[in-house]
DNA sequence: GATGAATGAGGATTCATTCAT
DNA sequence: AATGAATGAATCCTCATTCAT
């Protein structure tokens, strides 16, 4: 294949490479039943028997999507494991996350659509990676000024909505946007939204001023 | 069986209802392309050649389903319209809408669902029921508090912040449960949300003491 | 379909049962592995799919086959349970069997198939029915005049020698008569082997005059 | 591997004969349809296209198999040949074969196989080799004492009734030690059988006293 | 309204085989 | 002699849908 061509990079990278990326698009866009073996196949120009000789099956094709996808976000987050979230510092965090997702809204939509059917396919990756990574983030939250204004319970929850809000932004872009009249899930309008989160990331971890807060926990 | 009973409570709702609801439970764990007629049909005990009787085909049930489960929610805001949003009034919102996705959790799903498969199944929904809710959503923020905090492109994003949040809580709750070690998506976890939402509210609602604030838009 | 045609034998049988036969045939040319239901069913003159509204899959319409195609066998040997084997019996025994595999010589077929394939598709055939019949058999042996001459080890193995006679005929036809010239599976050639197999019967049960009997035995 | 040792014994024998030793284990428990190449390869730890460098292909492959499982039998008969069939002599030719099948019985389920699948993929060797070995095998007995008490017909059914019980023994085995609750196909069942087989030599082979023989042959 | 039977289209996977390396 | 990758043809089975009853 890439005998007389030096560059291993031009014409597309490894099959298998070729297919992980056809298979996150489609696994993205139609979750993970909605897609056709077929159809990824076909979208990498070759035999659906071929993929075989890459994957084990349609599952095993699926994880390894997952896997590869996942992989970044746990860099990121492993390497500024340890730190205290000052404004300034979950500031940076989200648009590291933000960033990242600009560049491949896919994993959003792979983490709900994954989410929505049960988690199954991604068991041992959360036993794995992302149970010791939300730890550390609440942990992260409660060492920084957040943990003035919020209970114990509620810093996971307060970690749980900036992944809402993060996640949202890709995942329910389609519908909320042709109910707005917007154009839908442009490199501007992510750049506008990581600023909004940026805004409520001081608002939600700084002290408030309002003397009526938490009124309603009862205490 | 109800034949020469009128009364259509009796014996369970009548048939076309049922399948409505198995429709809903599968529809809103597995999507659509994921989920199979006989599936549904089994669920009811009919033959999935009955359901043909009842629903011009599976598409057709589907919108079914999406038009029965939104209703609702268009009914709560919509009564609401035309008001301002004070922090009051949109924690009450807010808790009105938990309370029902409380009840059916399955909303959120569908909605997740299908704005992940690109909401063309809900197309005439959004712009018939969708797009002035959201328009008269973020004019009630637009009169309330907000507006000093806020700018009008923000407000939207706003809006949108708070469906993310509230969807995600029961979309997002397998995977990020299964990875906080907490429960899942159990009553008790979705009233402590709600309450953590209405602190989220206030905070976001209402001005913001600290200085510093809309410095990353300014820049 | 037989609506209007009142017999409902001619135009073939139910559907089920033109399945079984056709299922029969290729299964116990073919074995297993080797018969596509795409075949079947194109014998049938029936869409594959169609197939799987009378059976689950090829694995139970397989069993359906061995266990239709037992039966009678069952039946035969059930109904002369308890008798001892004089050699008329035998002889009888042998008739009624070889008749009714020479109008159903796949059963002789199917049966050798499964034992080569293990017989792990017919265990509960074997256990439930097989099992008393074979030692009904050996039993029925033992009261006979061969009690005389063969120990009772040796009952066992002339049970099965009877099995591998009849058996063997149906079975090793093919290669046999085409070493030997002769035609192959005629009903003619059944018959004449009918006829041998009653000559050995009697050389088997009745006792023996030679005094060299058993000197290999050791006793 | 064995590039530069000439030893063919060394470190097992030449891949060839491995594939071989794969390639008979399967097709005689699966037959021919039910074994897959990848199978074969993936028991000799080969690369299935790499077993092309040595055999044509599946069929070729198969054909290699019986030539070579059979071969073995070939020789014993055909160096009796000539011979006549005296109860001794015909027993040694029966433990001769037992013996060679205890070790190999491989080649009973293969020729079942084979005469199941209608024996044409030894078509050739049973023109070549089977024929002059079936004929002389039939005239031995005619040579020997038989001929006193079986007509001609019946001489080659005597003949064929001998294969029967030997074949039968190996390929009937699984069906036949379940319903019977022995254990199998062990080297001692197999003793076991070759010496009841010679007394049913004796049985068969001898002029038999009973006076009522033939009866049924004549009338 | 309900059902058994039928079906074309598709869906995942296997298989024997080829070929460049 | 070995292998990874590719492939067309099958293979079993599912699916949404139709239709006669």
């Amino acid at each position: 294949m890439s005998s007389s061509t030096a560059s291993p990079t031009v014409e597309g990278q490894k099959t298998t490479e070729r297919i992980l990326d056809a298979a996150e698009n489609l696994f993205s866009e139609r979750g993970f039943s909605g897609t056709a073996i077929r159809d990824i196949a076909s979208e990498v120009q070759l035999n659906p028997a071929s993929l075989y000789n890459h994957f084990d099956g349609k599952e095993s094709l699926y994880k390894a999507v997952l896997e590869r996808a996942l992989e970044p976000i746990f860099l990121f987050i492993e390497r500024s494991a340890g730190t205290q979230w000052s404004p300034a510092e979950a500031e940076h965090m989200v648009t590291l996350i933000m960033e990242y997702l600009k560049a491949n809204p896919n994993l959003a939509r792979l983490l709900c659509h994954e989410s929505l059917a049960g988690g199954n396919h991604m068991r041992h990756i959360i036993g794995l990676h992302m149970q010791p990574l939300v730890a550390d983030g609440i942990a992260a939250l409660r060492r920084g000024p957040a943990e003035e204004s919020w209970t114990e319970d509620e810093l996971s929850m307060l970690f749980a909505a900036f992944i809402h809000l993060i996640v949202g932004h890709f995942v329910l872009a389609p519908v909320l946007s042709a109910a707005m009249g917007t154009e839908g899930l442009t490199p501007e309008a992510t750049d506008q939204h990581t600023a909004f989160l940026h805004k409520v990331t001081k608002r939600l971890l700084l002290p408030h001023s309002d003397s009526s807060e938490s009124t309603d926990e009862g205490c």
